[in-house]
DNA sequence: TTTAAAATGGAGGAACCCTCCATTTCATTT
DNA sequence: AAATGAAATGGAGGGTTCCTCCATTTTAAA
């Protein structure tokens, strides 16, 4: 018998396994870590690793999943407290925190994010939804995109990384994206 | 008789074929071209290549450094016509358009910038110096740095590369970090 | 010419990627 | 509970790129 996920349960149990071993190596090495070793922690053969998640690209996706479900719901809870601009605020620097947790994931957000699993369907929507009702009450300029959004939270990502910044620098760089650099 | 730049001739001679295979394969197949291959099209073995050059952004840099110093040059040159946000703007757009040149140059900006070549310094001297000037000016926030430039350039040059955008949106991005996002 | 320092090239070991398929395991049918 | 076929497995192996190392060659000074 097959469980909801659809795979046979040996699969299944391997599957969680990869997931497990992925998060741990990603935390420890960073998102480039060998998929050997992963394969090798997770006590599967590379194959079933490749089987399963084609791309590194789409391991990444599925060990984002949950955290990206979370942000998701977060930003959909803080709702009836903030105006559209600080929801927007607090939606880029939560977003640009998580793409902090491993180390070079931020080079990828763009494509991870295009997975189509449920916490990048979720994170995907719910920055749609923000801009467009921001866009809407007129608090950010029409030209402004969805992709204008990843884009800027890879850069401040990267930049993150580079010199393993502070939480504060994140505020720093999302702010000038919000506000520009220009005084007037 | 080694000439001005302490090589000996041979070694100056093929350090030049380098270069001229190395731009030419990064601006057809993009920054991450194998490196046996510029040593090939360079006519010299693998090894000559590494020491001359022992990392690629070394290489990168290299292959930048006249375009750096035009840029600012050009920049230099506009400074007479332009008020200070003015100069800032022309000055980004230019490095945006410039850091586009090889597909993936731009994930290494932020190194290649570094790297000390006489490019690579006048750029940054550049640019810290419109900061500056802008600054004392009031006309860019006082916790703005050069740092959040090259930040800035790279976002916009991954953006570029990744759908492959026309000038115009180089123009739209850079307006969105000048301006801020948010209608006042 | 001689000499030694500088430069060379490319073989080869290592890391990582990813495919392929002979074998094993699971779930269903009889 | 045995048989059956579909699903899943693992890891060998071929390919690519990296980068070091050193026996040989080239240059330029003595």
């Amino acid at each position: 018998m097959s469980d909801k996920s659809g795979l046979r349960v040996d699969a299944e149990r391997n599957r969680q396994q990869i997931l497990v071993a992925a998060e741990e190596l990603f935390l420890e090495r960073g998102a480039g870590v060998p998929l050997d070793e992963v394969a090798k922690r997770a006590k599967v053969g590379i194959g079933t690793l490749y089987r399963r998640f084609p791309t590194r690209e789409e391991l990444l996706a599925a060990t984002s999943n949950e955290r990206f479900l979370s942000l998701a719901e977060a930003s959909q809870a803080r709702d009836a407290d903030h105006d559209p601009g600080a929801a927007i605020r607090a939606y880029l620097e939560e977003l640009a925190l998580n793409t902090s947790t491993y180390q070079s994931l931020a080079a990828s957000l763009g494509t991870v994010v295009e997975c189509g699993t449920p916490g990048c369907n979720a994170i995907t929507a719910e920055g749609n939804r923000l801009l467009r009702r921001a866009q809407e009450a007129g608090a950010v300029h029409a030209d402004v995109t969805f992709a204008d959004f990843i884009y800027v939270v890879s850069a401040i990502s990267i930049a993150l990384e580079k010199d393993n910044s502070p939480k504060t620098r994140v505020i720093h760089l999302v702010d000038l994206f919000l506000s520009g650099i220009i005084v007037r």
